[in-house]
DNA sequence: AAATAATCGAGACGGTACGTCGGGTCTTGTC
DNA sequence: GACAAGACCCGACGTACCGTCTCGATTATTT
């Protein structure tokens, strides 16, 4: 996972160092896995990182900033493209959940949306980027949209805030482990609906 | 709102005093609602209160408790029962929101959703009761299964799921403020779906 | 020498505890002796007595409060009194330089010094202790002069200020250890003047 | 005073630049002036010269060494010679403190002292700047003793200590202010004594 | 004329210490 | 035995400087 090189960084010249910043971003990610959220502190993540404090707050202002960096540092989880909305749906949530569950960015972006909730700067980073993972998202009822699945006048930004609200509410309440049949009846909901009528 | 009074309480002899515990509630709601969360602390809440610490830790282990007592002494949003589920859904999210934009609740759940995240105390004090409440807003779901205007193998506790997690996300991104014409849009895909065969 | 209790020192209630007071002094002294005032900071007194930074905070306000406090601990020396001016104002000289080269008071004293030169309340601190010493001193000098060794006229505050800064500008300046001839001739100029007309 | 050249300096080739060395030595001095000393660090000195860090270390080892460079390109305060000793020492003392309160040399002696207070090299350079200064003094002492008014076997150097621990003293006590009058007592102490049997 | 070498400003680096805040525990004296 | 009060140790906060390093640019000296 790179820990820091044992024999000390040093400054570079008047410019940022990468090797220091991966190191944080590093330590930062295995604080966060080891220790869980209530033990990341700037000060643990300067200590594992063998880096002064100074050289983190001077590239990420906030906790929030490191967080946000660490998540996005990871793999992304895309959106499988089937030919089935459902199919599509069921399995980005599939994948999200695996991906939050097996590796640190659970923890990261549980941590992320509760920094966000006392620090306005984590409020406004985690609203940027849960926009546009909104769009990335949308595609896929608009890919549905346009095979004819889905209805044309349908928001696709409420849909996947359907969606992405779901699985936030799973990764805030630790339950990842959401059987799949479960994932797909709630899928199918919000495409088909509950109504009586309809079905 | 209560605030201490001012002449000092003491002890009532060897009982718990239930003015000091009214104070103390009163104390956190108060700290919440001007310095949000990240200036809640039980330090704050002794001061405002005028109580000792140790009085706190003695009748609530955590901040989480002492978060979830003050959110349970709230009023409670109820489901309302138009007959109609789409209308009781819409009129339950707008009266969830409103609630939570204008009293101290919002600030206080989205305060115990943050502290879930890092204490598995709160963590199991936010479940329990999110279970209750899921159990509460499944009944709006069971009326309609009982008026014919849902599905009877359609199961009310996703579907409460999936309206929770809406709710819970619009707290969380500071976007209750939604106007209304979405809030229906988005219940209205849950209940009748976005598929194009079914409209 | 005391160091802290190895078992953790606790709070005694709501008033100040004596044994984290005297550690940290014994701690304060030690890291003067040991490290000098270079290596003299709060964070290293703090480590060394096992006691918090705040502790220390609360009752010295500033360092220079905390060595005035070691340096007053320390025994004092007095002035001889041996029935001959000249003999009494040596033997003080020779018994300061001594105890200020053998103890830790030496070098509490020149960081008070250096440290009243970048803090105000340090020096007014020193000021305040500097008025007491050349009062106290100048009592050797009323004696002569009521034995008649000394003109009534004389101003004794000037003349304690004369030997006061002889003393000092050894400390400052690493003299601690000027022969004992070098001291009495000083003396015996202060005394008998170095007038040709006149020895 | 000469401040940066706005335009930035440059180097001058494989040479030290005069100008960094004056924009540097100005800037400490200015520090000194407007912030004191414990405003006084090399980060102070090289923002306020425009001039890179390492180019101070470059030149000056440490803080006292720059401390001492700026005190030296001081006007120099030099010994009257009225033909009278008391009249010179007395004027001497008098320059010497209006020197030091009027312009920024007091605060940059006071402020090499106390560095000398925690470093060992600053102890050295200061001590060997007294050594030189009290010959110096030493010399209207020995002009003295050439008229006669001194007696021949009287150690300039101890006077010379005397009267220049006196002055220290009262820089380091912020009492530069002195009248006239005490200053000619303490002075005429040293030269007449107090002896009663001689006056 | 080209290559070398030392200097310059700039500013990042790993650190240490600053002075403050809050956490959770403890004890005292009053009710 | 509960209460207000507040001290205790601890650890984190975000900032200021420390002294070192490396850069790219500049320019006098050497080839």
């Amino acid at each position: 996972m790179g820990e820091a090189a044992g024999t000390g960084r040093k400054s570079i010249g008047a410019r940022r160092n990468p090797d220091s910043a991966d190191a944080i971003l590093d330590a930062a990610e295995a604080v966060l896995a080891e220790a869980g959220y209530s033990g990341f502190s700037i000060e643990a993540v300067a200590r594992r990182a063998r880096a002064g404090k100074p050289t983190i707050y001077r590239w990420w202002p906030s906790k929030a900033a490191l967080l946000l960096d660490v998540y996005q540092r990871q793999k992304r989880v895309d959106v499988p493209d089937t030919g089935n909305l459902e199919d599509d749906l069921v399995g980005f949530l599939k994948n999200l959940f695996a991906h939050w569950r097996l590796t640190a960015s659970g923890n990261v972006f549980r941590s992320l949306i509760a920094e966000a909730q006392s620090d306005s700067h984590a409020a406004a980073a985690l609203a940027g980027y849960a926009t546009g993972r909104r769009a990335h998202t949308g595609q896929v009822i608009e890919r549905a949209k346009a095979r004819g699945e889905v209805a044309p006048e349908v928001d696709a930004g409420i849909v996947a805030d359907l969606i992405a609200s779901y699985a936030w509410r799973h990764l805030l309440t630790n339950r990842l482990d959401e059987d799949q049949a479960t994932l797909r009846t709630a899928v199918r909901y919000v495409i088909s609906g509950i109504s009586a009528r309809r079905r």
